[in-house]
DNA sequence: TCTCTTATTATTGTTAACAATTTATGTTAT
DNA sequence: ATAACATAAATTGTTAACAATAATAAGAGA
């Protein structure tokens, strides 16, 4: 926990932008960020820097830096991108998920579908997520992993800019049913029911209009006077 | 190019380790760097971070930023994301290729085939790249894009660390077999034939020895006296 | 009341100096 | 000659002040 407080700014946005306290276009503003992290104006500019090399923050000259807001065109190569690389990670985990990580993944089961009892959508939120991420880990192939974490994240906002109020969160079920095809050891009904999963997220998606009240960015859109 | 310095910089090391001018464990000083790009530290400094979250480049506090050098389980890691990607990258190809596209990937082949004569490695590695680096534009998703653009940045690296002297570049024909099953429409061929290419690259390297005469890593990585 | 202009404020970008740490150099002793 | 130690140089990390630009507020005129 004692990192550097780069690395702290970095974690935080990214954790505030998984559980969509966040959303798409929010002004992230140096000093802002200095004060909250009680550290130099370098340091935000570091931590910054590698939040767009994430491809979450956008980095606008002169104007500041704002939390993305993916297109839509984007968001489905988002998708297409999470299908490519969580096929993949499935088919590693069903090869190499000892008892330690099935446990692990009933007792994430579990919890998430307490968290879901409770109507609390960034728990919820987080919750689902954790699950895709739990995955990943115990595909043990850490590019993987890394990479889909960037895109949960990307998930996040687009799910917040684009996505229904109450619904798409990953279904209970199909989550469940995961993880019996993995206890089964059942690689291609596994793979086909993950696509067919984040297919699902996708359709929910509408992308005919985006849910307003979007941060300052809308603003920064407008040409500038002059 | 008027880009911002820090772009410059940037662009500028992605390019030298792209075709190996950069080796892994190169020590990348901030001083140096400032004066062969005519800024000051704070541009080589949030450069340094991108490239950092690249995963290019490691960052070791107080001692400064080094090109990576990926241990052999990170480059297996590297090969399995690759052939998840570019498998779907090849699937695009093949849908959405219009004529602009074949007459590109035929272009490109005769130059690879003619610098391939020229006995000029670092030319020769980029444009074997290149040829990835285009598949992945004509597939029309820039998160695949992107992902592969970091994926191959690494496989230099990997190449240059265990590769052979001579071999390990991709093989002309079986680039342009891959081509010739685009041209066919016969997706499932031409997604075996990617991942048959890929697999035959990883085996062409051999881990059990590093190449020797790495750079200064070797001497960071002695614990420090003390 | 609305719009255009002007002045003020806030924010981003740059620079230079300083502190802290590591690396390199050179000396001494075994 | 090698190893340990002390000194000097170079490098990383931090900080504060300044300049340049953009966002905001205020005021004049239609």
């Amino acid at each position: 926990m004692a990192d550097t407080p780069e690395a702290m700014i970095v974690e935080h946005v990214l954790d505030a932008i998984s559980d969509q306290r966040l959303r798409a276009g929010t002004k992230l503003g140096e000093q802002m960020l200095s004060d909250l992290f009680a550290c130099n104006r370098a340091n935000v500019r570091r931590a910054l820097a590698t939040l767009s090399a994430y491809q979450v923050v956008d980095l606008i000259p002169k104007r500041g830096a704002f939390v993305a807001t993916p297109s839509e065109k984007e968001a489905r190569d988002v998708f297409q991108a999470r299908r490519a690389l969580e096929t993949t990670i499935i088919r590693n985990v069903i090869r190499q998920a000892d008892d330690a990580d099935i446990a692990a993944l009933r007792a994430h089961l579990k919890t998430e579908h307490a968290v879901r009892q409770l109507q609390d959508r960034p728990k919820a939120i987080r919750a689902s997520r954790t699950f895709h991420m739990l995955l990943a880990r115990i595909g043990r192939n850490s590019v993987l992993e890394k990479y889909l974490s960037e895109l949960t994240m990307r998930t996040s906002l687009i799910i917040g800019l684009y996505g229904p109020t109450h619904a798409s969160l990953c279904a209970d079920d199909e989550h469940a049913r995961i993880v019996d095809s993995i206890i089964a050891r059942d690689e291609a009904r596994a793979q086909k029911m993950v696509e067919a999963h984040l297919r699902h997220i996708e359709d929910e998606i509408d992308f005919t209009q985006e849910n307003t009240r979007l941060g300052p960015l809308s603003d920064i859109l407008r040409p500038a006077a002059g």
